[in-house]
DNA sequence: ACTCTTTCCTGTGAGC
DNA sequence: TGCTCACAGGAAAGAG
């Protein structure tokens, strides 16, 4: 389930992968990941394009392209994205394979097809609404205590339900929201605008903390994530809460528990978590 | 305007 | 052993 760390680990490898690339050769599968534009228009126009530059923003990768134009990738829940020579066997759901100038070929797979493709001068795409509008980066200067507390004092939603949005802060999910609300002291099911100051300064502090140690272990490998290389992250091994449901708190002992929040399985420790 | 629920997808594993 | 079925969840659409 790639979050913002597992997001992270990829476009940095990507950045080393592809930058001062050039693509050759473009075979697309599955037309539906291809969300912008339509098959022809980007068969077309990606191949001959040179990679200046890969970032990313939120949960989602952006190439930036010679010609102005952005490749982005969202990996959704099943998406990987890979760097290999052409002769290594392709996924059974792969649905980008391009050629690049170096002989290595630039995949995309999808067994569920939640990810998506897009490619398109970066104003058209969000004009278009296929790359939506986010919120702060959790790890940039922008995200102060100020920021979160407008996300969080702004709502009665739980504090799940707010952080899972984008538009508030861009890139936490499922996992990486349990861990930080565990850190900071908070209850996910609790309400935004019940929390006292020092819990919206808490979640403030937990946030950048779990996502900067989840980067330097290279992401969680919890269901099939994997890098560029296909290799696992180690930070599954250190994760609080995600998924230990029914089983001690490691910090005080207690049984954790687990409810569905926000429509998602969220897990807390009713001792450590007010 | 805001919040909550449902839908999209397929692989995996529990249970019979 | 082989089958069914619930479950996983990011984001968008739909409902309230």
């Amino acid at each position: 389930m790639p979050e913002l760390p597992e997001v992270e680990t990829v476009a940095r490898d990507l950045r080393a992968a592809l930058v001062g690339r050039q693509v050759m050769a473009v075979q697309l599968g599955h037309p539906k990941v291809l969300r912008f534009p339509v098959p022809d228009v980007f068969r077309a126009v990606f191949p001959g394009q040179h990679v200046d530059a890969v970032t990313r923003r939120g949960k989602f990768i952006l190439c930036e392209l010679r010609s102005g134009e952005d490749l982005v990738f969202h990996l959704g829940m099943t998406g990987h994205l890979r760097v290999c020579d052409p002769d290594v066997p392709a996924p059974k759901h792969t649905h980008l394979r391009a050629t690049l100038d170096d002989g290595r070929e630039l995949r995309y797979d999808d067994a569920r097809r939640f990810g998506r493709i897009l490619l398109g001068p970066r104003a058209v795409l969000e004009d278009s609404r296929v790359l939506p509008v986010l919120g702060v980066e959790p790890l940039s200067d922008e995200f102060t205590a100020t920021r979160l507390d407008a996300v969080l004092r702004s709502t009665t939603r739980t504090v799940k339900a707010a952080l899972l949005d984008q538009r508030g802060v861009a890139g936490l999910g499922n996992i990486y929201i349990d861990e930080a609300c565990h850190l900071a002291g908070v209850r996910p099911q609790h309400r935004c605008h019940t929390l006292t100051r020092v819990q919206r300064a808490a979640l403030h502090d937990a946030i950048p903390a779990v996502l900067l140690s989840a980067i330097r272990n290279r992401g969680s490998s919890i269901d099939d994530y994997r890098d560029l290389w296909n290799a696992k992250g180690t930070n599954q091994e250190r994760l609080q809460v995600y998924g230990r449901g029914g089983r001690p708190c490691l910090r005080c002992g207690a049984i954790l528990r687990h409810a569905t929040v926000a429509g998602r399985t969220t897990v807390w420790c009713p001792t450590c978590q007010k």
